[in-house]
DNA sequence: GGTCAATTCAACCAAATCATTCATAGCTGC
DNA sequence: GCAGCTATGAATGATTTGGTTGAATTGACC
């Protein structure tokens, strides 16, 4: 696990920004950029004189992992705080303003919050807020969808800001079940997956559970997520969900179940083979911890 | 294996378009190209931004891979036209290889061909193929999935590509109708739309038509397109596109419906009032003749 | 506290890019 | 044809960039 940084490197800030760190040291030795020293003499970059630089300059972030923003307490320093993004990006989606939207959801991925808490917070307030649109008029449902489109857009480019995933990385794959049509939530694990350091595989909605097993199991997956917004039939996919455990457990799968109505199918017996996770948050928590086990193994 | 480049320097540019270097710097500071500037002063361009001139311009691209958009093994001729590419971008959809499927409709893109010849052409065809591969094998299923998601990915990037649409530009407004789980040919139409120059606004799969039909009444929006893939009940949709045309026309709205199962569903008592569109490439030719007339009043 | 691999240091150099100028080629209107 | 205009490509010396060198520092581990 990566230790929030307050100070980078002049290579971090190179790869962040797509330039050399010769040209780094160069702009800091010219006074561009202010700094510190460590004891020994090397050059130390608070983030805050990062972020002021590069914005001075109009330069573009290739590689905004590398700023090491992520994981930071939202305290201070960042522009938006995931804490008071919820409304901005609830009316943006409201409206149907995708720049917009685009925007907040990008400086806020830019500029801290982990990704898990990006999703958990404010883009799951605003699409479940919007989602209850529907009862009070019937319009709501294409505000709704409409907002489902302009987000889906938005992960996409998300995903394509992740560090890519190393060729031999671990598998995960998972969609939502079958007759459940909601894709966001299954995007949003996916990419976490990703960011955690899996190559996963969306399968998207309205996925027999039973086949997607089948292929963790052929391609020797590590993780198989089920995605469950929808209120489909609880009994019958608790009995799929109990019986896909065995076979991925003895293949040493797991299997993760999320969503609105996870609590609901997770079988008290199958515990410890069918894993539930009720936020982005925590399903990025159990695989970071399931790849560490493997490592030490 | 080298990082996919974001920036490209002037000479990039240059190399891959058969230019001199002098003639991209004055397109920059001509305000031709937007780009951006290292600290120091230097030229970096951004790929999109690069593919968007050379489509404008209508470039012959010499060197693609100074673009760092063909990252397939280049062993065929140098160009791929759309005609040749259906076999080689099925196999990448089938492989589930999103970079490969990615540069192989990126580079077609790139070659200037019309937005609905590409999508008619090779895109429609490899997922038509891949569609029907589910009654062979129940894993099928899982292929089509990915593949969707897939080519979701590429065309949410191709929509960033797109020339913005101006402010004052003609709403269009569309989806899939209540029932038609198919989320991609109605982003497609919003594609082709959004490339005619209109703002394209798309509710996805499973949008009732009555709401949209409203919705296109309230904002003046002068295209409705309907895309109809899942044999749904005809009869029903039928009467209802029949009601809706009325009221669209009376505001000079235009109907169109497209998709597999169109043809069953227009009515020929309705012709004049509800269109109809085989291809992506009619659809165009249709909103672009739409926009046309509207110009010469 | 000590060891050791990885990182960063300062300094240097080759290559690339900068802004500018100038010459050439193509086109238009007379 | 020819003057005028524009676009292009090729030079110029100055500046910026990115890579390499051996030495020093750092951070993690024992």
């Amino acid at each position: 696990m990566e230790t929030a940084k307050h100070l980078l490197t002049p290579r971090d800030l190179a790869e962040a920004i797509g330039a050399s760190e010769s040209s780094v040291r160069r702009w800091v030795d010219n006074g561009q950029i202010h700094i510190a020293r460590t004891a020994g003499g090397h050059r130390r970059i608070p983030v805050g004189e990062a972020v002021r630089f590069i914005r001075r300059m109009g330069l573009i972030v290739v590689h905004p992992e590398k700023l090491g923003l992520r994981n930071w307490p939202s305290d201070r320093g960042a522009d938006i705080g995931a804490a008071d993004m919820d409304q901005p990006l609830y009316a943006a989606l409201l409206a149907g303003d995708a720049p917009l939207a685009r925007g907040l959801i990008l400086s806020a991925f830019l500029a801290g919050g982990s990704l898990g808490n990006l999703l958990d917070g404010p883009v799951r307030l605003s699409l479940h807020r919007l989602g209850e649109l529907w009862q009070h008029d019937s319009r709501g449902i294409l505000v709704e969808h409409r907002a489902i489109e302009i987000a889906r857009g938005i992960l996409n480019e998300l995903q394509g800001l992740l560090p890519a995933t190393a060729d031999g990385a671990a598998l995960a794959v998972g969609g939502a079940p079958e007759g459940d049509p909601y894709v966001l939530p299954s995007q949003m694990a996916g990419l976490v997956l990703q960011e955690c350091g899996y190559r996963a595989i969306n399968f998207g909605a309205n996925t027999p559970v039973e086949l997607v097993t089948e292929w963790a199991i052929e391609r020797r997956a590590e993780l198989l997520w089920v995605s469950l917004t929808a209120p489909i039939d609880v009994e019958v996919l608790r009995q799929t969900l109990g019986e896909v455990a065995v076979r991925l457990d003895s293949q040493g799968c797991a299997l993760v179940v999320g969503g609105r109505h996870a609590g609901e199918v997770v079988d008290p017996a199958d515990r410890g083979r069918v894993h539930h996770a009720d936020s982005m948050a925590e399903l990025a928590r159990f695989a970071k911890s399931r790849l560490a086990k493997k490592f030490s193994d």
